[in-house]
DNA sequence: TTTTGCATTAACCAAATGGTTAAACTAATA
DNA sequence: TATTAGTTTAACCATTTGGTTAATGCAAAA
């Protein structure tokens, strides 16, 4: 075996993930990730048999490192609040870093729902204690006021996840009203989501 | 001129309006859309002369629907809590009515930003008096407290559009905890964007 | 009835694209 | 050095796809 190998698999997973973000699965084209990836086109054909598997492997691990943002939940030595807290952090610190995850994920979903059914069952296993099981908990311990759960969990990814993916509509709509949305609305939006927490789960 | 002239070019667009919401500008089929229409591949190119004119076609109708929700803000005989929970019933109505309608604007600006710039700036000229302004007028009032117009216009966008754009994810992960996503939810929604307004901008 | 001009279609084309093949290269191994 | 087995490539193939063309249909005008 040549140490070349890793080497290669790795450039094409690296540019399979840049190519795919940007075209999704359908625009996406073996020869520009070829290209980027710096190899022949067969080549790619080489190490993984054809596009669905490359696009597999690709997808498989942007949804298990999304996912992966939400074990928190499950850490029970945290208050319920602290967890919550540290999520929106964690999950928004991801999607400034990967500020094309949550778009490319949903793309592929709302284009191929069947498909991805079976791949977050798989994924959902690992963690057992999900947001709504825990939310629905601490309602009954009267920790919290009676919120609907499913509600909740929605408004919060809501206010994560939206604004990254929306941010080409928003960068025209704000315009000129206000600098370049960078650092300083990161935190701020961090801290929105958070009085938002706090405002809902308050006694 | 023969009468199905309109009748035509009318199923045209609506076919293309399902293609293209589907699958978008890159997965969309010529085919697809003239199979959808019942018509001739060729009566496309007649009635369109090619695809990406068919698809600015469908395209600035959504966005000009789009838009056209934001309308409600401009409304001056109206208190700005009022409006702004007109616009939530309205967007929310109008995003249950065409739920792919967000999911569509946002992966075509995604892919191809450029393009969009041009697009909006026309159809913002038409209505003069963003959310943004308004809210720093009344915030200079005093009429509400000092928030940040862009966030908060930000996670107000995100909790009334994210749940149709997020829909697949969320049937999969809030699974069997409760039944479908569906009538008593659509209000509970509306309503939990209102509560969230309320909190932010009560004194 | 004949003509005219738009509407519609079947057949076709060129380019793009996912995928294959057979040959060439390369580095260990015998 | 010769062999072997994995790696890489150029050339090629079949299919798909956006788009064209030339012929046909058809209703109103002459």
């Amino acid at each position: 075996m040549k140490l070349s190998d890793v080497n290669t698999e790795e450039r094409i997973l690296e540019a399979a993930k840049t190519v795919f973000m940007k075209y999704g699965l359908y625009g996406a084209r073996m020869q520009d990730i070829a290209d980027t990836a710096g190899i022949n086109k067969a080549l790619l054909h080489y190490y993984f048999r054809n596009k669905e598997k490359l696009f597999d492997h690709v997808f498989d691990g942007a949804l298990s490192k999304y996912f992966q943002q939400m074990e928190v939940f499950s850490d029970k030595s945290l208050p319920l609040i602290e967890r919550i807290n540290r999520y929106i952090d964690q999950m928004i610190d991801f999607l400034t870093e990967y500020p094309q995850m949550s778009i490319f994920i949903i793309k592929e979903i709302s284009t191929n729902p069947d498909l991805f059914h079976d791949k977050v069952h798989k994924i959902k296993n690992h963690k057992s204690t999900s947001l709504i099981a825990v939310l629905k908990e601490s309602i009954e311990l009267k920790e919290i006021p009676e919120i609907d759960p499913v509600i909740f969990l929605m408004n919060l990814h809501s206010l994560c996840a939206y604004p990254f993916i929306a941010s080409p509509i928003f960068k025209v709509i704000i315009e000129k009203s206000k600098t370049t949305w960078s650092d300083p609305y990161h935190e701020k939006h961090k801290q929105s989501v958070k009085d938002f927490v706090a405002f809902k789960l308050s006694n």
